[in-house]
DNA sequence: CATGCTATCTTGTCCGTACACCTCGAATTT
DNA sequence: AAATTCGAGGTGTACGGACAAGATAGCATG
């Protein structure tokens, strides 16, 4: 069953971006949900809270919550923006396509993160992914599973095509923080082919460890982006 | 005044900091801290859910609150690791030095992100700084503060050293949320001559604007990360 | 010995209330 | 007409309490 917060949320968020609540206007206020939604404030403050951190909306105090402009496409945990003219532009769709069937893999000891001994004796699968914006690929990712919790996933095993979402549904593993860290670097070859771009060109190199709800166990990720037509943005608090 | 979350949270940051709380250790309960300093529940709550939030501790339901292990210089927002290794690497002082004095500009049309009216009328500030890490520069920034708000500001002027904490003690004006976008671009001449590398060398290119307590009123910050030797990171959520 | 159960401690969610402080506009005063 | 005051309505902080759900250790049972 999930949470009374989490469906108000969803709720408001679904609102959003279907236009009910437009880009500039004040939300209900606190007091109005709490009545309609027969909530306690405390509630309905937990929602909200949440739709600030993801960055739907903004509050003011003595004003009220106000609905932030047009969301970008969600990439990852972060989003895009059309770059070529700063100024808003649309966004087109979003795609995300295996670049080759999950495979298993020992990691080696030039991992970008320090491992336990349990994750390096178990190895991990790993996924080799790129996203594309506008059929114009922007991000090429290699998130790696540590194989002790989770079987060797296929591609038709995912749901809704995203890994976080079939974690939580068939392995009931969620994904809390996340640390990450930037690099700035030069294409190398297989890069800038799938890129389409010269080999030496900047791209942004992340990586990534999430950390879930079971103690130990954690993802890593490392990917590049492409930053030539799309920047790469979030919302922090 | 400050709030009885902010006081605990400080103390209880503090405590990490000196080593009284160590890595890997768990926290009193919030029972405890709730009895040990005659606060609500709630209250306790709050500060440690910060503390999640600046990346000091996790919070696993029905263990407890662990602290994390060594938290990395701040930079900015991001923070610093050492990178040639990867592996933990201590880091080492962290300056920032002003480039030029604070001095006046006009916005350009081609502004990073689009502006009000009032705020390309008005002008603003812009202050140039080099951030160093061991006597190396990492960091390029510019800031932008519009003119509309604050006089301008001399060097001397500065609390800590610190631009936000300046704001705050001065003006009253609090940072809430922020946005940034990130591009991975190459170097020009005058940023090559800066961190010492070459022209067309990657740098990390990250725009920002931040959000004020201050309605229509924004801080704008364009920075260039050389992640050579250094990588640049954050925790989220 | 292995297994399962239970008691207990922990954090997560949720409720109700109160007051402080900010914003904005209307009413009042100057 | 301009300036000031004031109040209604908004979020922020803080208090109190209650129950749900995960983790863990110890006990009981097989």
């Amino acid at each position: 069953m999930q949470h009374q917060y989490q469906k108000l949320k969803d709720l408001l968020k679904k609102k959003i971006q279907k236009g009910m609540y437009k880009p500039g206007e004040v939300l209900p206020s606190e007091h109005e949900l709490r009545a309609q939604y027969k909530l306690a404030r405390f509630t309905v403050r937990q929602a909200l809270d949440e739709l600030v951190k993801e960055g739907y909306i903004t509050k003011h105090k003595g004003k009220g919550s106000i609905v932030s402009e047009r969301k970008r496409k969600a990439l990852g945990l972060f989003s895009i923006k059309g770059f070529s003219a700063v100024v808003g532009e649309a966004e087109g769709s979003v795609k995300t396509v295996f670049l080759k069937k999950p495979y298993k893999v020992k990691w080696g000891d030039d991992f970008f993160y320090p491992l336990s001994r349990e994750e390096k004796q178990k190895g991990a699968i790993c996924l080799e992914r790129i996203r594309s914006v506008n059929d114009s690929p922007v991000m090429l990712e290699y998130t790696y599973v540590p194989a002790s919790e989770v079987p060797l996933l296929k591609e038709s095993d995912f749901v809704h095509n995203s890994l976080f979402e079939t974690l939580h549904v068939k392995f009931n593993i969620d994904i809390g923080t996340a640390e990450q860290e930037l690099v700035a670097t030069g294409a190398t070859r297989e890069i800038a082919r799938v890129f389409g771009i010269k080999v030496g060109a900047p791209v942004l190199h992340v990586y990534r460890k999430y950390h879930t709800n079971r103690a130990g166990f954690f993802i890593y990720s490392s990917f590049y982006c492409h930053t030539g037509k799309y920047s790469i943005g979030n919302v922090f608090q």
